[in-house]
DNA sequence: TATTAAATAGGAATTATTATTATTTAGAAG
DNA sequence: CTTCTAAATAATAATAATTCCTATTTAATA
């Protein structure tokens, strides 16, 4: 754990305004102003695959330490981000309530990812052949 | 409707691969060998705003012509998109079954979309001061 | 202390997208 | 069928976001 990695992880734990690459970059550059772009976001790709943080289907791409599940809710006016709890969501998505604390949901989108069967049966055989 | 547009529509109507903008050029440029690049990106962004087609949370973005509400299941491994009937999904996020027809979720991710309650506040106002 | 591998800084390069502007085109009016 | 006008387009410049490259630094180890 470099002090480049602890700033990174540092300012993620405490910001809660799911920031962007650049904007993680502005703000460790106050404790360490040498710090280069290149390295704050090989810092967020290696956390994300860690599972350390979260990255957000946004564009930019946005940050979040906060990885205990939940969901986004992304207000079209005004472009703030906000939390929103598992069990909000499965309401929602269940019985049409589109009420959340926050605000009123107008659409959503939902990415599933996994491996499809084909790539799944791929990997099954490699496994076979192996033993 | 130009024969730019309905080029452009007529393939993301007939192809699922759900492609990106590059990918929707270059295809169109079969039948219409002159047509621009931000042609392409106007056209895209017209249709996505008059509800004609969807645009997908990816990086890059990608296109559907089909608009009927389904959401999307993204393979790890390979890449493809693949389509996800509503239904499906709910039931994956209601009882934590996480098999569907095209294979086996690991994760997904939900953008909700609407405004916030202090947008919803200002609207409201002005609506009121109009009166 | 010397050796080595991993991480970083700085900047170039690439990718994706948006902006600009001169030209073309599709209709409407005559 | 012409002329006019506004909208759409082609070509390209510009910008934004991200990735790549490489010389240098740092950390870990023998
Ligand atoms: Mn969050
Ligand atoms: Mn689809
Ligand atoms: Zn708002
Ligand atoms: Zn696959």
């Amino acid at each position: 754990m470099t002090n480049q990695k602890k700033l990174v992880l540092d300012f993620l734990r405490r910001d809660t305004s799911h920031p962007t690459a650049e904007a993680v970059w502005e703000n460790v550059k106050k404790q360490l102003p040498q710090i280069s772009r290149a390295t704050v976001y090989r810092i967020l790709d290696n956390f994300q695959k860690e599972g350390v943080i979260r990255v957000l289907e946004t564009k930019p791409t946005r940050f979040d330490g906060q990885i205990e599940p939940h969901q986004h809710f992304i207000c079209n006016n005004c472009g703030k981000i906000f939390d929103l709890k598992e069990e909000k969501v499965c309401r929602c998505l269940r019985d049409g309530s589109n009420m959340v604390s926050v605000g009123k949901v107008h659409s959503f989108n939902v990415n599933f990812y996994g491996l499809c069967q084909n790539c799944q049966t791929e990997s099954d055989d490699n496994l076979n052949n192996k033993l």
